[in-house]
DNA sequence: AGCTCCATTTGACTTACATCAATGCTATTT
DNA sequence: AAATAGCATTGATGTAAGTCAAATGGAGCT
């Protein structure tokens, strides 16, 4: 149980994620009873594709790993959770819960686990709030949806400045600097190429004066021109 | 509007879907006073891409295409919807409510279109009910990254079978004929390869002894065999 | 029948990306 | 300090699927 006083700073961060704003701070409140919060070391496993669901998460500190895994063996990361959101919140309301991908620590991690069951009674008596949790999956939908294009219309390069482009928070400049905090072999899963094309393509990225890396480090040069390259496909 | 006397038959088909199912037959009465039935021709658009929402749709007949344009013009498939299927349900529930997608009809089609203002009116009402949408958003959601999956993971000829076996509904027999009520270059497009591909894949699987085909006809022979393959991936 | 319009098929060729293998690098262990 | 291990880079090579172009074959029309 997260008790809301020795967990002041925790609660004021989840009270401005998108999923938590639309409850109100009564339950909030209410919801912190059957929550509690747990520190995962790096690469710790949080569950299973495949196992039975009783909590989604929400991500207080470092980051995870969503994984679809193949019967022979190799993973597919479907995307990584950042500080400040939810993973599995979709996943309670199946009939048959259990999840539908396995999730793992990408660094030592803080997260706070919800229980399915008790959040949908909250759900349960407030049917405004039930009708913005379904907002809430239409939009994850519509994601999956510019997921589902972006891999399938567009070459690597295009995802990997896609990629690249998404995380910047500053819109007024024209050039950004950006950390990697994420391993290169995972960004690479997450866009789903491999490893040494990614390398590759950074290379000739750098080569053309867009980018430069060093390390962790990256800088895009020009991101004006990156985002015309991404709209109008010429890569 | 639609009338529960005058389109007894159409009433009666809807209620076999689980969409409407949750519903119960006083809500689906209430349902029918906002909706309407209308037929459209073969390619007749039914909606474009980022058109302002008003209603979801239900096929009573025929076939149509839900799809993604790209600026440089070619549209990547993302599912063919088939008599007694619903689309865009998943939609109404957006803040901006406007069309993620492309709809047209694949062939000469019926539909029957549903207010989502109205619907969600419904919802309101009965939290069980918006509860049970969730569970189907959510169960569209896991669909979603099964197709993701299979379009990341798996190679062409993995993904032509996967389809094939798909749309067998008898599960006792080891053969099956299956009928494609949809155009190869659709096809293709939903499963995200070009004509040419598929047309060279299923030449390689009728060379193999595993398929038979004329025309729009398809005989799989061997679904044991190519179940096997699908698991193992050797194909 | 002959003609047009498409969808599909087939062949020749190209290409983006994967695979395999070697090497460099950094971090951790002993 | 030497050794081990894992990630990232680089080069050489392979290949699945795309592209381009031509041939085939229906379906519908005049």
């Amino acid at each position: 149980m997260l008790d809301k006083v020795l967990h002041a700073p925790i609660y004021q961060a989840m009270r401005q994620n998108p999923l938590f704003q639309m409850l109100g701070d009564e339950h909030i409140e209410q919801m912190l009873t059957f929550s509690y919060c747990k520190e995962y070391s790096q690469d710790q496993i949080i569950f299973q594709q495949g196992e039975p669901l009783n909590c989604f998460y929400y991500v207080c500190d470092g980051a995870v790993k969503l994984t679809r895994n193949t019967r022979n063996g190799d993973e597919k990361i479907i995307e990584v959770v950042c500080p400040g959101r939810t993973f599995a919140e979709a996943a309670i309301f199946m009939g048959v819960p259990q999840y539908p991908v396995s999730v793992s620590a990408i660094k030592r991690s803080t997260l706070v686990a919800i229980n399915g069951k008790e959040f949908i009674k909250i759900l349960k008596n407030d049917s405004d709030l039930t009708l913005k949790m379904l907002a809430h999956l239409s939009r994850r939908l519509h994601w999956m949806l510019s997921e589902l294009d972006k891999l399938t219309l567009h070459n690597a390069s295009f995802r990997i400045i896609d990629y690249f482009l998404s995380h910047v928070k500053d819109i007024s400049s024209n050039d950004y600097d950006l950390e990697l905090d994420v391993p290169k072999r995972d960004i690479a899963s997450r866009l789903s190429i491999k490893p040494e094309t990614l390398s590759r393509v950074l290379k000739s990225l750098q080569e053309r004066g867009l980018i430069t890396i060093q390390d962790n480090h990256i800088h895009l040069h020009n991101i004006f021109m990156l985002k015309r390259m991404v709209e109008l496909e010429e890569i």
